[in-house]
DNA sequence: AAAAAGTCGGAATAAAAAATTCCGAAAGAT
DNA sequence: ATCTTTCGGAATTTTTTATTCCGACTTTTT
């Protein structure tokens, strides 16, 4: 249990010395922090071995552990914060309520997504990204920036992928693929025009179709050959995307790693990479 | 920043006598915590006076703040949720092992980048692209997908906001701006030398800018007005592009969120873009 | 109700720790 | 090679912390 909650447990059956240093130091930690016990005794109207006294009384073997221990309470409280805070962000909302409301909502999203999606069924995207020719990549909007995302992960395997934001040219692509391709449709909401032709394309042409959709991703799902699911937490967050977007990224993530596992030569293609690139960079 | 990545990055450039304390204390932080700095300098073989001066040297008044920001540090990087596994993804790993190791990554990135930003610096950077007459947005690679993604978000508000993948483009922008703009450059080592250049040029024209690095960002930060830090925990996932994004996209979805709580119309603006964009769906 | 026992809390003091000063040695610059 | 700067420890001063001691007040016991 932190300091500070065994110090507001133990506040009423303290004498009064204690009980005032104790309360000083519940409604002012971060002033408490930089105080000598002396100076906190000055603040408080105590005297400075009273201070030591209620230290040592906490269990502690003095002031300076105290004051350790208040530290780090004060440190946990920041990040681990008394349960997540739910709900959706308002606009009364303050700096760091903002901020636990934002990070909860990005972990939910990620974990949800980890959960709806079967092993048997990642593990079938992934021999299909295995096994491809060609990848194509399409997406429009917010999924276009996870498609190009994922597609220079997969370029960095030496693998080959398509991709074009212009949904134009993505669908001139899309009238190339075999049955040896494989097409990664994102879209969120499983709805988008461009997105569903393609797919609907590239399935007549008899390429692998993967849709990686939110939980309601119709009609997009019915043209696919595998179905990846996204869970965004819609509620949460103002502007949803944020959320699906995180969603999206942590299933390609998860199918990259996935891949470096199966490919033994990932590491060589992904140095040479690096090493290229640096040649880009100052100092 | 903690603590303890702060003496970590600075070690390199410590006198022996202050590296050896300071490797002390990384290697043995929950140790250092009992010591007096007396009892620290005979632990190290060093003197008490060199224990204190190293502290001064870190900036902080003497050595009892030091403990205390170490203790802070320490429960901070003691945020692990029960369940999480350490350690880098390995070859041998099972499916769910790596699932489990990807999403603590990306929590610890995405929490580790809050903590690293001071609230100031994150208010003077939304004040910057509150005000700002356009917009820019520089990175190449990844980041360049982060620019995009953020810019997008952007022009949902109503926002002047410029941004191309062709670093070419990006520049002859650049040359463009004035003190009215705004120049965000997005860049993990902060030293692609694309986005350096167009921040020099930005710079030199007056414009505000904002520099989006990880933790050693220099020479990036070097030019910028405003400096905003991404954690990305190298090395527990192979590819660290991986979390470095994670990181990036945290700061400016925080950032996005929070302009609008500032923009009294941002709902309007999003609800029409959302009426906008559904034209384009089927159903 | 009075004495005894116990608690509370501050002043004074002792002990410890921290911070500063000073100076010689080593490294670097000119 | 000489000058300057930095480094780092010993010694000292200052600050802070911990303990002791004692009077005032409370509670218990007889």
């Amino acid at each position: 249990m932190s300091v500070l909650r065994k110090i507001n447990a133990q506040l009423e059956d303290m004498a009064p010395a204690d009980r005032q240093i104790g309360r000083f130091i519940l409604d002012h930690p971060d002033q408490m922090l930089k105080l000598s016990s002396a100076a906190l005794a000055a603040e408080t109207g105590r005297s400075q071995s009273s201070v030591v006294k209620f230290s040592q009384k906490l269990g502690f073997a003095g002031y300076q552990e105290l004051k350790l221990a208040v530290s780090k309470a004060k440190a946990q409280e920041w990040h681990a914060p008394p349960g997540m805070i739910h709900g959706s962000i308002e606009v009364g909302d303050g700096y760091l309520t903002i901020l636990q409301k934002l990070i909860s909502s990005k972990m939910l999203a990620m974990q949800q997504t980890l959960a709806v999606n079967g092993e048997q069924e990642i593990e079938r995207a992934l021999t299909a990204l295995n096994d491809a020719r060609r990848i194509h990549m399409a997406g429009v909007g917010a999924s276009s920036l996870v498609a190009r995302d994922f597609s220079y992960k997969l370029m960095k395997l030496g693998r080959n992928v398509l991709h074009d934001s212009d949904s134009h040219v993505q669908m001139a692509n899309a009238s190339t693929l075999n049955a040896a391709d494989v097409l990664f449709a994102f879209s969120y909401s499983g709805a988008s025009i461009e997105t569903l032709r393609i797919a609907e394309l590239a399935r007549e042409r008899g390429a692998t179709v993967v849709a990686v959709t939110g939980l309601n991703g119709v009609p997009l799902t019915q043209v696919a050959n595998i179905r990846l699911y996204t869970a965004a937490d819609e509620e949460r967050v103002r502007s949803s995307s944020i959320t699906a977007r995180d969603a999206q990224l942590m299933l390609t993530d998860l199918l990259f790693i996935l891949l470096i596992q199966r490919q033994p030569d990932a590491n060589d293609y992904v140095h040479n990479s690096e090493t290229a690139v640096s040649v880009l960079k100052a100092r």
